[in-house]
DNA sequence: TAGTTTTCCTCTAGATTTAGTAGGAATTAA
DNA sequence: TTAATTCCTACTAAATCTAGAGGAAAACTA
């Protein structure tokens, strides 16, 4: 049940965005820098994030990319599944004829009940909560002495 | 977000074990048959299931594996986990100091609370519970014309 | 006791997926 | 025109998954 570095870089990627995007587009060497992720794998990501229509892109100097909607209307789940493709724990939820056991297997329905669980958690969190919970923890780091 | 076919696989063993134990040990060879399983990969499985306590095994003719305990009192959650390690979405859960960010991530707390919802889910589903759907949607099959 | 059945154990290996890297084309601002 | 930036297509090393081979150990049966 491990998610892959699509979707943990992804999600971080997203909110540097919502953090950063006040004063114009932002590129992906400033994204790749801050999160210590190289810059080329971000573009394979980005690529996918634009064509979910989660992002907008401009091209050439002082482009980059701005986020398509406010992030009060974007929700983990999008952005979790722009890159992981699909949440489900097993393929046989998309695609029944994968096994013949489809039609009468229990277990897949405790499957597709687990999916359900992760999709509402991530549905019920917003790209605005989590870029606000990091400005939070950013603002108020733990010092010693 | 996928599971392997270690804990799919896995699962339907366990079902098929509730069911089939009533006449004693039951062999890898009939779960194997029943499941469309090879034998050689259900020994690898339930070398795990052992080791965490969930199947007890007598060898040698006519042995086999038993629930360690009723059905009842055997949850999901406990076999998903013997099986697939972890159920953590990110490794950084178990082992903070894989990633300098852990203390100020944001994102690292969203797994946390999906895998909350995960594990909360599959303590939730016993065995028993499974086996008797199982048993119920091989007694109330559809008829086809 | 001998033979058979079954789990137990270690080692090996092909297939698939992951996690990138390389190199350059296209576009845009200055 | 130049520099910056996204866009696109390949390629690849490493890890993980999914087993299979071969035999040792144990226990039942005759």
């Amino acid at each position: 049940m491990r998610l892959s570095t699509k979707a943990r870089y992804g999600v971080r990627a997203m909110v540097r965005l919502a953090l950063s995007q006040k004063d114009g587009p932002v590129q992906l060497s400033l994204i790749a820098e801050k999160e210590g992720v190289s810059e080329k794998y971000l573009e394979h990501l980005f690529r996918h994030l634009k064509a979910n229509g989660l992002v907008l892109s401009q091209r050439g100097a002082r482009g980059g990319y701005v986020l398509a909607r406010p992030a009060e209307k974007i929700t983990l789940y999008e952005i979790v599944k722009a890159l992981e493709g699909s949440l489900a724990p097993v393929d046989c939820l998309k695609q029944a004829d994968l096994c013949e056991r489809s039609l009468f297997c229990a277990t897949r329905e405790i499957w597709k009940g687990l999916k359900k669980k992760i999709e509402s958690y991530l549905k019920s969190k917003t790209l605005s909560e989590l870029a606000q919970e990091q400005e939070e923890k950013i603002n108020a780091p733990i010092y010693h002495i």
